[in-house]
DNA sequence: TCTGAAAGGATTTCACT
DNA sequence: AGTGAAATCCTTTCAGA
């Protein structure tokens, strides 16, 4: 099916029907081996190998992760929204957030709040400790923070190699 | 289909120094070689292996991911903040999203709101579609959402493989 | 639980279509 | 832009410590 390239005002990339299978099915188990997506497209492992080495070079691909649970690592994780200062740029405090060893994720938002933060720390002091951290900066007008209980992010759990015998 | 199915064995899961240095290699590249995460480790590749495959059947690793640029994918994330109904569970509405294409992380908070959906759609016209669907399942009480402009994740930026020329 | 070696796969390169 | 083969490299298993 043709879900079509809107993109196109900053990237000069173009995705045809086979790179946008790839990358769902990277989405969803980022360690599949070449050989095992080139059966699931329909070609050899070459053009496989040297697709995903494009999508890769041109950004489209920024990374792979693996999911850790959390709980089990001995984390905790929250949002904490951000409304700025009328002053300030989110640049500003982006360049904050991205120092600290405690930030995952940071979301710049289109209204109210301005940024969404995702947290990954060891326990609530510590998040208290982060989240004051931002509102010492003196660049934000409030916050409000989320601290996440459960969480499921689809994919993660068919991710793992389940070998049918 | 139950909710809580996965990891039941959190608790028995113990990590030593070097499954935590392995997490941490694997959060920023989960396609990093076994071979190259063992030398990180001042292992060789067999225990390595074995490590992994441990922390992945033991539900500590819950996937690997590969983070696609939206915007070159032609796509809008967002995020809607969900308060319940006083007589509705957090499981029933997640049930609901589950089910739902479009939904890609479900996060269950403490305290308000009571869930956090982030979304993965084709624009603002798909995105209204879907935040009017969770309203018209009469187990909300509000929404709030939020567009994401600009997002980035620790790791991302790294995570390719870095080739020698 | 590790090492080292060996077997079996996976990836990449290359000549050709 | 894809195929198939060959070389290289990676992963997993197994014997031994």
């Amino acid at each position: 099916m043709n879900t079509h390239d809107v993109s196109a005002e900053r990237s000069s990339v173009k995705l045809d029907d086979v790179d946008r299978a790839l990358l769902d099915l990277l989405r969803v188990n980022a360690r599949m081996p070449i050989s095992e997506l080139a059966r699931a497209v329909n070609l050899s492992s070459a053009p496989v190998s040297r697709r995903i080495d494009r999508l890769e070079r041109s950004g489209v691909i920024r990374g792979y992760v693996a999911v850790i649970d959390e709980r089990a690592a001995g984390e905790l994780h929250a949002f904490t929204e951000i409304r700025l200062n009328g002053d300030v740029e989110t640049g500003e405090l982006e360049g904050v957030l991205r120092e600290m060893d405690e930030v995952q994720s940071i979301f710049t938002i289109a209204g109210d709040p301005d940024v969404l933060v995702r947290w990954r720390v060891s326990d609530v002091d510590h998040l208290q400790r982060v989240v004051n951290g931002i509102r010492r900066t003196g660049k934000t007008s409030g916050t409000k923070t989320l601290i996440v209980m459960y969480d499921w992010t689809r994919g993660e759990q068919l991710a793992l190699p389940t070998h049918v015998d």
